[in-house]
RNA sequence: GCUGCUGUAGCUCAGUGGUAGAGCGCACCCUUGGUAAGGGUGAGGUCGGGAGUUCAAUCCUCCCCAGCAGCACCA
């Protein structure tokens, strides 16, 4: 006899016995039993209604309030929703796959006119009308030979060819909303009126690739976002805007931080106050990495083809390289262009990295087991030819500079060196305000290098790292480097978006293709290890996300502008101008604000301009050898005295780990 | 790189087949005002670049460049 516990909404469970077949189907219960199913999770698997159910099996039965299933649920029906509608508004558009992502949904599909934005809004008014008739939501197995004709005869290649995708005798399941069918897996709801109206909406569309294959074609994608309800929808576009706010393009525009222009796409030109945030982070990176045991050294920018051919960059990545030729026979003298000489051509790239520069510094003169682990860090400027497409604002750029750094040592000193890295990036990430990261754990390629056993070695050596340390981690299996497995630190801003910065890397490679030995205590040569390993990824990133995780308004410390004393009326002017002098030499970014304009005038622009501390001083100042203070985002005001003023901000100006 | 969209004053944007406008900003003048925009006057644009159609192009067509969204890429 089988037995079938089930679970209900609210939490009540209760034990069958009862004469269940495979074949009797969990709407039978749930109709009977919660109105409002929407699903089961059969054996911990989402479970559609209509499928059959084993006899022993364990059945909850969900609804909306569980948010999980309901939202796969509901992006999962509005996908097929979205594109009976298409197929309905369009008729001859091919139909190709259409997922869950997080927070909603795409479907991709091959029309030869773009969808317009005006499209769109009628897309999402017939999907309405669709979840208004309440169409019922059928499934089917087929087997293959039924499908692929059905295909054929439809005239949707693209479905013909994801089912011969499919591996093997898998059988294939199909669905319908209403008249309207699709090869899907499932679970989906039960009609299309369990679908809230009102809590979707139509994104965008943009192209995409057939399979995400950039030799395939190209289609059109629409995107939709979908919640349990329409407070939740509301809640996810105002994260969209308050994303937007802090967009450090329009962030750095309106403080001045940098600008881009054509004649230099994917660089930053930076004005100074941009250029203060940049100076007062490499300033602070320098000491802590000084502090942490790094030789800082600076290697060349334009470098001989040959080096990228031995390290194996060349064959691999030359399109993505600035290449320069010079024509040698010219010396410098001779400007004349057709004066080039074929022979004397000499093919340089930029250094799009840092690596076997530091690989040739650790190679100039003989190294002993005694040298190691050496650390040498450079702030190497690179440049790489990134497509355009691939170019954001100063968060994806063609010239930029990374905070680098590579550790030659043994294989004995992996382990403790990589205790020691997250250890440093720890407080660094702390104090630059990032507390949470995660760490990721790639492991071995299938296309590799090097034996087992050296993976198992350096692999066993970075996990007893992240355990020394105390720290969790998820596991990627197979995303290493074709060399060596490696750690990618990605980080939590203040909206809850998640960014990848620092990474160590495990390399025996480039130290045999580029000849690094050192002599170890049994007198021989042997071969070092070298570690990547970068903190904050590049500057120009990282002063990015400081951007947006603080919406311009940077800790003090970071802030390019920290003061401004503003004078109320022009007799205090003499006295606003010692302050300022005071405070430049406490340490304190401090700027007079002597205009001929009213105090809320100077009180709003800076305010607009995200300068931390405002001190404005009118004649009662000047008598009382005083300030009226303000911050940004406070209403109120205080009257300090100067001196215990100047004292607090050069306190505040102090960087962390100076303090 | 691919698909789509965009490019007009420093910024945000309006506009027209007959060579252009607003607000903010900027300059100057008046105003000395106590914590988020005081008033006036003025300067400022090869309408992204090139070619074509046209009597005439900022506007229409084509090519290029750059930007935006997504895809692909990210040593």
């Amino acid at each position: 006899m089988a037995q079938i516990s089930l679970t209900f909404p609210d939490g009540n469970a209760r034990s069958y016995e009862a004469g269940i077949t495979a074949g009797d189907v969990a709407a039978d219960i749930s109709k009977s039993l919660a109105k409002k199913a929407i699903s089961a999770t059969v054996n911990g698997q989402h479970w559609d209604l209509q499928w059959p159910i084993d006899a022993d099996s364990s059945i909850n039965i969900n609804t909306m309030k569980d948010e999980g299933p309901a939202n796969e649920l509901i992006r999962h029906d509005l996908a097929h929703i979205m594109a009976r509608a298409v197929q309905e508004l369009y008729p001859g558009v091919k139909v190709t796959i259409g997922p869950v992502i997080e927070n909603g949904w795409y479907y991709d599909f091959d029309r030869d006119e773009p969808f317009t934005p005006e499209d769109l809004g009628a897309i999402e008014k017939k999907m309405k009308e669709i979840i208004n008739l309440r169409d019922e939501v059928k499934t089917e197995i087929w087997d293959r030979d039924r499908a692929v004709q059905h295909y054929r005869d439809n005239d949707e290649p693209f479905k013909v060819e994801l089912i011969e995708s499919i591996p093997g005798d898998e059988p294939l399941r199909m669905y319908w909303h209403g008249h309207w069918q699709d090869l899907c897996r499932g679970p989906h709801l039960q009609h299309t009126g369990q679908v809230p109206a009102d809590a979707f909406k139509l994104m965008s569309v943009a192209g995409a690739y057939w399979r995400g294959d950039s030799d395939r074609k190209m289609l059109q994608r629409i995107y939709g976002v979908a919640f349990t309800g329409k407070e939740k929808l509301k809640n996810y576009l105002n994260f969209l805007e308050e994303a937007e706010k802090r967009d450090h393009r329009k962030l750095g525009r309106e403080m001045s931080l940098f600008h881009m222009q054509e004649e230099a796409p994917g660089q930053v030109f930076w004005h100074p106050n941009g250029w203060t945030i940049y100076t007062a982070l490499q300033d602070y990176m320098r000491r802590k990495q000084r502090a942490g045991g790094y030789n800082e050294i600076n290697t060349p920018q334009v470098v001989d083809r040959k080096l990228w051919e031995a390290s194996g960059h060349w064959d691999k990545y030359q399109h993505h390289m600035f290449v320069v030729e010079v024509d040698e026979s010219r010396d410098g003298e001779n400007d004349d262009a057709s004066a080039k000489n074929k022979e004397q051509t000499r093919i340089n790239a930029l250094k799009p990295m840092n690596c076997p520069c530091h690989v040739q510094v650790f190679n100039q003169g003989l190294k002993s087991y005694r040298d190691l682990p050496l650390r040498l860090a450079e702030f190497g400027s690179c440049a790489r030819f990134e497509p355009s497409g691939a170019l954001h604002g100063i968060m994806r750029v063609r010239g930029f500079t990374q905070d680098d750094a590579h550790i030659f040592c043994t294989e004995e000193q992996i382990q403790e060196e990589c205790a020691r890295f997250i250890d440093f990036l720890a407080d660094v990430y702390r104090e630059l305000g990032f507390p949470e990261f995660e760490i990721r754990f790639a492991t071995r390629p299938e296309k590799r290098v090097g034996t087992d056993e050296s993976w198992d070695y350096v692999e066993g050596a970075l996990e007893k790292a992240i355990k020394a340390v105390g720290r969790d981690y998820t596991l990627e299996p197979g995303d290493g480097a074709f060399y060596g497995p490696k750690l990618d630190f990605y980080l939590t801003d203040a909206i809850g978006r998640v960014w990848q910065c620092g990474t160590f890397q495990v390399d025996p490679n480039l130290p045999e293709r580029l000849g690094a030995t050192y002599i170890a205590a049994d007198g021989e040569k042997h071969r070092p290890y070298m570690l990547h390993r970068a903190c904050l990824g590049s500057f120009e990133r990282f002063i990015g996300i400081l951007i947006e995780n603080w919406e311009g308004k940077l800790p003090f410390w970071l802030a390019p502008r920290q003061v401004v004393v503003a004078s109320i009326v022009s007799e205090a002017n003499d006295y606003v101008q010692q302050v300022v002098d005071q405070l430049t030499a406490a340490g304190v970014r401090a700027e007079a604000d002597l205009r001929n304009e009213k105090i809320n005038y100077k009180v709003r622009e800076h305010s607009v301009g995200k300068v931390p501390v405002i001190l404005a001083c009118g004649m009662k100042e000047v008598e009382e050898e005083t300030v009226s203070v303000r911050r940004l985002g406070e209403k109120k005001t205080s009257v300090e005295s100067l001196d215990s003023t100047i004292k607090a901000l050069s306190t505040e100006a102090t960087p962390p780990d100076l303090l």
